[in-house]
DNA sequence: GTTACCTAAGTAAGCGCTTACCTAGCAGTG
DNA sequence: CACTGCTAGGTAAGCGCTTACTTAGGTAAC
């Protein structure tokens, strides 16, 4: 309660010099078994906690590393924010930083916040995981010029960073074979996200190659864009009804929010879902399971995500200059009932890694 | 990629001491407007970021504060982990400190780590949010005798920290008077989870507080446990059915996961919900929303906790010597289908502060 | 023309650690 | 017994900022 005590204090407290209280705080060597307890219990006894701020200037390294991420919406609104998927890549990265003794620093850029706050981050830690679109391509690069930064993205743009992502094309384009080859539908929608996110388009990419691949005709964009919420999957779903004169046989969805949007809006439509049309999700999201039926969707191994780009950036961190890396992870489809499939919803399909 | 610049260099590269890049930098005065747009120029041109340890050591604040939370399960099991509300309680945490100009740093606690691990954190920040069951006791009180600690729980224990929390006990009182009142439903059973747990105590004791001022039979314990976990209240509800010869007409679960494993229960004891047997749930989860029936549930102020406790940390940290505070967030019923109700599943019925 | 003030800017002393370098004592060698 | 090699421990120089205290001009007041 009353100011921190110091390394003075502590070293006074137990008549060694604060060269000893630190070595035997570091579990160094170099003292004997009688000194560390005589300086183990003047520390416990002042109840001191040494400053992080004097040993990261010392050592030249704070033990902290930093996680930036996305807020969309805005601050006022309450609703539709990050995508849940950030929590699990939050909880990964947490896991990874203390499994190697680090902390991890958490900042979501909102709006046109990003700069300062990336910078302010910056000069708190020791390296930077930035997920995908939390930070301009130019402020990343600034920053990048002088801390280690990954990004964790769905594809590596042009960047010269460390990358780390998972190959969520391959999922689109696993789903959808499944789809055509598993219940041989041919008449496909495609909902999603929002045009410009490159994970959108890369779902997009990935369920075009498999009906390239099947023979079946390539749509130049998707049918409808439901910019990955609920709400908006519901119009999307409304969208694509109304554009045609029978319903598609099946519909890819850009992520699960939105197909379970979707549901709702066949619903309305007294469409049931698989018999009269199957749909497919993206992510994984808890709710998937528990919606009837439950959804067949691709799973993104977030977690090992958030540990991965942990483990790149700390990798960089200690040798600044080694080549760049780039990790892709596998993607997995997760059978349901919604694509038409029946069973316990257990079915997990492995894919391998490119 | 090099060597981060310092402070010196930057003030080299514009012809100005280090006082006056400092100054520039925290935006104070003392400076003319060429001076300014020389010093900045020179730091883009370095690439500076500035060092936050040693910004932190001279200003005795590192501009950093912690949250600590409990990671339940073994690391190894990748299952049940902590639960999902602490990813609210982040966000709000999140929130707040950017707001005010801080960053937030987090970490699990896992089994016997504990003690550790706090003391690494609390070296690193300013001040530390607790949740619940992350510390023991000791360790807790050991802590906050040198850092500033405000403890997030389900209801003020004897410590004597800053203490933030919902009023649990009230949401389970008012969901079980809703089963009460408005559908006069009078046998009823209580699935909680783990006994000593004090969540699950304020929420059977709420449940507990209902009965009796409706002059319904109080009984002295749950009638079964469920551990928080979905599985467990799966196990739970049958265990429940077995123990009687017909069916209560209604349970109140400890939380949403419990319930909706008990759920699966019911489906499979061929029992319909809310026909023949009412659920209520705790917490709000968004699957809570998904499954069919929706469940009726209490709503915790997850965010809002998270960002309350911020603010009492910042406070306490700007004046270490005010009175010790204490601040309780209503919770809310959050009325849908699982109990009986009808419509759409948007009553939301208010509770006041106590 | 003095004197009193104000402003822009510099000087340098910390902040609380770590660690390279040094010292003293002691055991082991030849 | 002088010498070497270890080990436990001390000294003090930073680490990269902030800020109290100064200083040098310039301006306003008399």
């Amino acid at each position: 309660m009353t100011s921190r005590s110091t390394i003075y204090a502590v070293a006074r407290h137990s008549g060694v010099s604060t060269a000893t209280v630190s070595r035997v705080m570091r579990d160094g060597s170099g003292f004997s078994a009688t000194t560390r307890e005589r300086v183990l219990s003047a520390a416990a006894e002042l109840g001191w906690v040494p400053s992080g701020s004097a040993r990261g200037l010392a050592m030249r390294r704070a033990g902290i590393v930093g996680l930036l991420f996305p807020d969309l919406g805005q601050s006022g609104g309450a609703e539709e924010e990050s995508p849940l998927y950030v929590d699990e890549v939050i909880r990964g990265a947490e896991r990874a930083a203390t499994a190697a003794g680090d902390a991890v620093l958490i900042a979501a850029t909102r709006g046109s916040s990003g700069r300062q706050l990336a910078f302010s981050v910056a000069s708190k830690v020791d390296g930077l995981v930035v997920l995908a679109r939390s930070l301009s391509t130019q402020d990343l690069a600034s920053i990048a010029r002088s801390v280690p930064v990954v990004v964790l993205a769905s594809h590596s743009g042009r960047h010269r960073v460390d990358f780390v992502g998972a190959d969520s094309r391959g999922g689109a384009r696993q789903v959808t074979s499944h789809l055509i080859e598993e219940h041989g539908y041919r008449d496909f929608a495609f909902i999603s996200g929002p045009a410009r996110s490159p994970d959108s388009m890369e779902r997009f990419a990935g369920f075009a190659e498999a009906m390239a691949a099947a023979g079946l005709p390539v749509p130049g964009s998707p049918d409808a864009e439901g910019g990955f919420t609920e709400a908006g999957g519901e119009r999307a779903m409304h969208a694509v009804l109304a554009a045609r004169i029978r319903p598609p046989h099946a519909v890819v969805i850009g992520n699960d929010e939105m197909a379970i949007g979707a549901m709702t809006a066949l619903r309305a439509a007294r469409l049931r879902v698989p018999t009269d049309i199957a749909l497919t999700g993206f992510d994984d999201i808890a709710s998937a399971r528990h919606v009837r039926p439950a959804l067949t969707t691709v799973r993104q191994p977030m977690r090992d995500l958030g540990e991965r780009s942990l483990e790149v950036l700390l990798d960089r961190i200690g040798k600044p200059t080694s080549p760049r890396r780039s990790v892709v992870l596998p993607t997995q489809v997760v059978v349901r009932r919604s694509c038409g499939c029946r069973g316990r919803s257990t079915g997990v399909r492995d894919r391998r890694a490119r």
